[in-house]
DNA sequence: TTATCATATTGACAAACTTCGATATATTAT
DNA sequence: ATAATATATCGAAGTTTGTCAATATGATAA
């Protein structure tokens, strides 16, 4: 339950949510997601990590950028977590 | 997105995970739930306010008992909301 | 090497959150 | 009406989180 919470935690945040809709189009390096948003640069690495920690999102490294896509492992985990709470019950 | 949010947010927390593992086999009135978990009635009364304004879960108040149950809308909505981030990606 | 650019880390601060004891409200029983 | 019970609200303490400026790191270019 552990895991989940983390992806929870870092769903719960409007600057989060907005990054995901981002990537939802394909990968984006950092610059490009800055450009975007309203945040300072130390704040949008700041919720890249803990996207990635929570196994939401997937990095890759390519020279100085950083590009970042969706993990749809992880998403998939938290989807089933859910469904798994509706089904069955009663 | 900020219903969503807020539903997340909702789930981000132990105890809130816990509460609605243990709804998972059905409804169950507050003092049930209290007496499974170790925390103050005044704090899982707080969680389940986040809980039902997060419409992850309902109340139905019978007599001096309140008594929750999962909102199967409300996860079926979150659920909906990941798994169209996971679709058509790339 | 030195300069420049993209990203990460640090440190500090404010805002938000979790928790509980004390108390209030509402319902039932006597 | 009074007492007892279930739940909600209030107020305060401690913790976590989001944010940015300053700085560090790592990579490319000159």
């Amino acid at each position: 339950m552990q895991k989940e919470m983390k992806a929870f935690k870092a769903l719960g945040d409007e600057n989060r949510l907005t990054i995901l809709s981002l990537l939802y189009g394909g990968e984006k390096c950092a610059c490009m997601l800055l450009e975007e948003m309203k945040i300072s640069q130390p704040t949008l690495s700041h919720h890249m990590k803990i996207l990635c920690d929570a196994n939401l999102v997937e990095s890759r490294k390519e020279g100085k950028w950083m590009h970042y896509r969706l993990a749809e492992n992880g998403l998939r985990d938290i989807t089933d977590f859910l469904q798994n709470l509706m089904t069955k019950e009663e």
